[in-house]
DNA sequence: AGCGATCTGATCGCA
DNA sequence: TCAGATCGCT
């Protein structure tokens, strides 16, 4: 199927082209150079990446090799595989498709030298980096309280976004100064190790590209197609990384053969928290002079009332590239909002709406999902749903490899392979319990670092009966390793289980046998995985990438790009590279498989509930779309969040995260919020979202608040809702909201503090006291601050000084 | 070593 | 409120 034998007919004539709106289309049939596409929610993004691709492939432009698609998430990269493969009945080996960091590790194993890494690097997670820096700090006497470990940690990473080295940091204060410290500290101690974290993963790889002109020069030459998808959620090392890929640098602009096809959407960019650079948009139409800019805006997912909602809701955002969502299917129904006196009234409210919803209108229960702006808030949710016997399902707890008994297993097989690695070595080495205390392990640690040595090296310097334990926990390594030579890989890891005395160790334990299980299930993935990467012993090993083979040094073959398409590989695209482009050694199934549960922690609920109700945040929302959404806790403070209140840029995203809740739902919308609930321990009283204020009237109806009609009565606005800024509405919402809270006619409280006088509060500045409700401890006085808006305050709590 | 008492702090979370 | 971390006792 290469350009040869392609029937003679306009390319845009092919069957995979068919369906395609003509944006879609004239996105997918561009021709050679930039471009980015401007994917709104719903407007069949995906389809346009794959089948751009399987267009390149079909009119014979790119071969496999010479195609790389990256992707944010393992789940993005799975898809777009599995749909690609339904397109083209052909091979994709040799396309590189997967996540950043995916990407980045099969560069740096193929090219581990000069990356400067040993072969067996291995990669930290979150919580292996965390226990690297507890230790950092007990080796280093760092004062716990002042320099937090998950604050260090989030330091290194958003020094490493930026592609700085400790070397690099500007540091003027002492404070920083000894943060930048603590940074080298971590680097030395991780390369001592031979263990990279996520950051570094993507930084590494950055350097050695930068460092090494041949090696680049041949990455450029052989990827003449690349494609970023959620290009909005980029970060400065990320988009870095993409423009040396892309061609070199001469005077700001970006010269290469490549295409780089950037998809992505501004208005659903909501991880800035996590490094993401909105900015990279503007930059990438500059940089690379893009040529084509195409907008999706047919949105095939939603009923119009809930696109026009999000249309209204995301025009108060300034600042963006500029999109509005259309659809054919019709306004459907309105959104409908309800307003709840309590968290608890607002989640019974919601048992029964879905009760409803699945007898009475045919929703399916997992159609039907509830989202919210923070973890917390699931509680509630759960237990009503709970009690009125409603199956449902919450996203995101532990995966699979964060599991503790699974995290202790890959330790004892990470020391098989690197027993240098002393994060695994804490983990394991007492446990399950061999006598190694505290006390034992202070010791070895002053020793190994006295010698500047691993933990497991340093167990022949210590005397005594600890001495004697720590080696043979030693000597018990190298027996196992000596042991599963040679062994497959799930002979291996169940060897480890028994020798380790994991396996003994739960079955002892009374409440170890769904552990137990894990741990059974953690060989059948060691053993799927070895069967789908071909490691099975009818694999063929071919080599990562053929011509890359001394690129770093000097001998470069001609680009790959002529290589015609096999039909006779299986389907398989192997994120992990066989062989070591340098030495020829190659990476063991076990080494392999220990990456795949670095790189990808697994599903995070094994227990899918068939027909389930879903709840989850709305940022693990992006992406997903369902017949029913619920959207709760819409309250000042709560959505938009407190913490994101005090700037612009941050209130924004809220209101992007709040689009992208909209733009979940297909036929119905639930908007709901309560006037009180239980918030830090404490009931709090909060305002109605004014999200809700910014939706347009004729496509919302309320629904169950007493003394309401269900139109907004408003004519000279068009929002639906008030948020009790500036009218009316809001004498009549804080009478109601009185009927849930203690009740008083004082109008002055002790403190001297009464209704119209103005006071001070050390986060939210001056403000105006609106009105006081109950006594003593229990009494509230709502104070409207110019900057936060009017919030409910304890008296017995808040520190307000009366300023007039 | 391991358990209960006590304290603290609290968005969102991909790889 | 409550989960997680730390502390102190046995």
């Amino acid at each position: 199927m290469t350009a040869q034998n392609l029937p003679d007919r306009p390319a845009h004539d092919l069957p995979l082209l068919h369906g395609l709106n003509p944006e879609q289309l004239a996105a997918v049939t561009l021709p050679q150079g930039h471009a980015l596409i401007l994917a709104g929610a719903g407007s069949g993004k995906t389809r346009v990446l794959t089948t751009r691709i399987a267009w390149l492939l079909h009119t014979g432009q790119a071969s496999p090799g010479g195609i790389m698609a990256v992707t944010f998430t393992n789940k993005a990269a799975k898809e777009m595989q599995t749909r690609l493969s339904a397109l083209l009945p052909i091979s994709l080996r040799g396309m590189w498709m997967g996540t950043f960091h995916g990407l980045c590790n099969r560069l740096l194993r193929a090219h581990h030298q000069a990356a400067g890494l040993p072969a067996t690097f291995q990669i930290l997670d979150t919580q292996d980096q965390l226990s690297a820096i507890k230790r950092l700090r007990k080796a280093f006497n760092v004062d716990a309280e002042r320099y937090p470990p998950k604050q260090l940690g989030w330091f290194f990473a958003s020094c490493k976004e930026d592609g700085l080295r400790p070397k690099d940091v500007p540091a003027h204060d002492p404070d920083m100064l000894k943060k930048v410290e603590l940074y080298q500290l971590y680097e030395d101690q991780c390369q001592r190790e031979g263990v990279v974290d996520f950051a570094e993963l993507l930084l590494r790889s950055y350097e050695l590209l930068r460092d090494h002109p041949a090696l680049r020069q041949h990455y450029q030459q052989r990827f003449r197609y690349l494609l970023v998808d959620e290009f909005q959620d980029t970060n400065k090392l990320q988009y870095q990384w993409l423009k040396l890929l892309a061609g070199e640098q001469e005077g700001g602009r970006i010269v290469g053969s490549s295409s780089v096809l950037a998809v992505g959407d501004d208005d659903q960019s909501i991880y800035a928290f996590r490094g993401a650079r909105v900015g990279n948009m503007q930059d990438f139409l500059r940089e690379f002079a893009v040529p084509h800019q195409i907008k999706l805006e047919r949105n095939y997912r939603s009923h119009g009332n809930i696109l026009d909602c999000a249309n209204a809701l995301i025009e108060h955002n300034s600042q963006r590239l500029g999109k509005n969502l259309t659809t054919d299917q019709g306004a459907g129904e309105p959104v409908r909002i309800h307003e709840a006196p309590t968290d608890l009234d607002e989640a019974r409210w919601l048992v029964e709406e879905i009760q409803a919803l699945t007898r009475n209108d045919g929703f399916a229960r997992q159609e039907i999902a509830l989202l919210y702006r923070s973890n917390a808030q699931s509680r509630v949710l759960e237990s009503r749903l709970f009690n009125a016997g409603i199956p449902y399902r919450v996203y995101g707890g532990l995966r699979f490899f964060e599991r503790a008994e699974i995290k202790h297993a890959l330790a004892y097989l990470r020391l098989l392979e690197n027993p240098q690695d002393d994060t695994s070595f804490l983990r394991v080495v007492n446990f399950p319990t061999r006598g190694i205390g505290a006390r034992s392990l202070e010791t070895l640690q002053q020793e190994a670092g006295q010698a500047g040595c691993s933990l497991m090296d340093a167990t022949t310097l210590v005397s005594g009966a600890a001495g004697a334990k720590l080696r043979s926990f030693h000597a018990l390594l190298d027996v196992m390793r000596e042991a599963v030579a040679g062994q497959s890989l799930r002979h291996t890891i169940a060897h480890v289980l028994h020798a380790s005395g994991l396996q003994d160790h739960y079955r002892a334990d009374k409440e170890g046998q769904e552990r137990l299980e894990n741990l059974d299930e953690l060989m059948n993935a060691a053993e799927s995985f070895v069967l789908q990467e071909g490691f099975g012993k009818d694999a063929v090993a071919l080599p990562l990438d053929e011509t890359a083979a001394g690129a770093a040094g000097a001998a470069l073959t001609q680009s790959p790009a002529s290589q015609g398409i096999d039909l006779t590989q299986p389907l398989l695209n192997r994120l992990l590279p066989d062989t070591n482009a340098e030495t020829g050694e190659t990476l063991s199934p076990l080494q392999a498989f220990l990456v795949h549960a670095a790189l990808e922690a697994g599903d995070n609920q094994a227990q899918a509930g068939q027909d389930a109700v879903q709840l989850m945040t709305v940022h693990a929302s992006k992406g997903l779309e369902f017949d029913a959404v619920f959207i709760v806790g819409l309250e000042e403070g709560l959505f938009p969040h407190e913490n994101a209140l005090s700037d612009k840029g941050g209130l924004e995203e809220e209101r992007r995260l709040m689009y992208v809740a909209i733009t979940r739902a297909r036929q119905r919308l639930y908007l709901s919020h309560a006037q009180s609930r239980m918030l830090h321990g404490r009931t709090s009283f909060n305002l109605p979202s004014r999200f809700l204020d910014e939706l347009p009237a004729p496509c919302v109806k309320i629904l169950g608040a007493r003394g309401f009609a269900s139109f907004s009565p408003k004519k000279e606005a068009a929002s639906a809702y008030s948020t009790g800024f500036s009218d009316t509405f809001n004498l009549e919402n804080r009478m109601k909201s009185a009927e849930a809270a203690p009740v008083s006619n004082k109008s002055q409280h002790a403190s001297g503090i009464a209704k119209g006088c103005k006071v001070f509060h050390a986060k939210f500045g001056e403000g105006r006291v609106l009105s006081i409700e109950g006594t003593g401890d229990d009494a509230r006085a709502q104070v409207d601050f110019p900057r936060h808006g009017s919030k409910w305050l304890a008296l017995g709590i808040a520190k307000l000084t009366v300023v007039e």
